[in-house]
DNA sequence: ACCAGATTAGGACAAATGTCCTACATGGTC
DNA sequence: GACCATGTAGGACATTTGTCCTAATCTGGT
């Protein structure tokens, strides 16, 4: 009916604050308040919390698959399309100091929950794993391609716990300038270390 | 009584539990479960949730203390304690793979919750880096020694999330082995750095 | 042997949880 | 106007939650 189905709304509303609380915290009240439904309007649309937390994944992994195929196709140097990847961290900053990474925190709270959804959680951070070991093969950078995306995930995620630990905005600031320097540095090693 | 008391006892299961299982997921019931004694003996021990989080958080707190100063007793050199705090990712990787880091992974929970305990939590990550920094400084780093400590957990918390998600004990092993390549080549950078 | 305090088991309690059912409203199709 | 699929509200349901009470048991000191 709407211009949004209920069906996206909930699903946009649950994957807030799912992010902003926690998917075990987070029940059928809280976000059937959210969208504005009586809570047993829910058991149309979802059977299941587990169910409302898979279509929560797969939005995330369309969400993603756009951003990056958006940051492929804007025809910018691999160089740049990496710079949009770890400025992330600078465009989100206020959420992620108060609740940290969306992907990092839902993939450890699953890891945690032993839950069945987990490694389609862990494939959103796969996408940006693959993009970015592409990134690092077109700029000519074969074996350690792979190691270097790692590595870009390792420290953007670091960033964001201890962003959401101590709560310091200078000290993104300071971490990604370091990410950045780090990554010019690679690109001008001989190409014997690549 | 027991040589360890029943408080002690609760404390320490109620830890584990926390972080394997989560701190919101943990219910009164698995820790009761986990130490042998009835639902409702616990009102004597803790009069709240709450309250054992706090315990939780105190024991660890103290626990790491206690783990930094044997480091520092030891009167090694301080890139060999650094070395310490580094391959903890190594000594602890099984669990690391499971749960995440259990320091990380609770202020990040916490974080979410908006709990009251959340700075304290946060205070145990402050002991490390507090250390860190004292021991970059004994190595004659001033100026950054504490952005290097601050570096340090950013990156052995990045390696714990993405350790959990992808559950590669060899990615482990090669990013420890980058860290320690990069304290290396700190100790030898001309002193105008630091 | 006795007692006071500490510790325990068992369960009560209201509130909240995820799940599920039934009845009503709405809007389009024959 | 009759019919039907879809969406909605309200609430039932058993279970679990954190919290709290009471009565029994244990223990160490006198």
């Amino acid at each position: 009916m709407t211009a949004v189905g209920t069906r996206d709304l909930i699903v946009e509303k649950a994957d807030a604050l799912f992010y902003e609380g926690g998917f075990e915290a987070t029940s059928f009240a809280d976000i059937a308040a959210a969208v504005g439904i009586s809570r047993g309007n829910f058991y149309h649309h979802f059977k299941t919390k587990d169910a409302i937390l898979d279509a929560v994944i797969s939005r995330r992994q369309q969400r993603t698959s756009e951003m990056l195929d958006n940051w492929q196709a804007k025809g910018a140097a691999p160089r740049d399309r990496i710079l949009s990847f770890i400025r992330l961290l600078i465009a989100n900053r206020i959420k992620i100091m108060a609740f940290g990474c969306p992907v990092g925190t839902l993939c450890s709270e699953l890891a945690k929950l032993d839950h069945a959804a987990q490694h389609r959680a862990a494939e959103i951070l796969g996408l940006f794993r693959s993009w970015l070991t592409g990134q690092f093969q077109a700029l000519g950078i074969i074996r350690q391609a792979e190691a270097h995306a790692m590595h870009l995930l390792v420290w953007s995620q670091g960033v964001a716990v201890i962003a959401a630990t101590f709560r310091d905005e200078a000290f993104i600031r300071r971490e990604v300038a370091g990410i950045e320097e780090w990554l010019d540095e690679l690109l001008v090693a001989p190409a014997v270390e690549n």
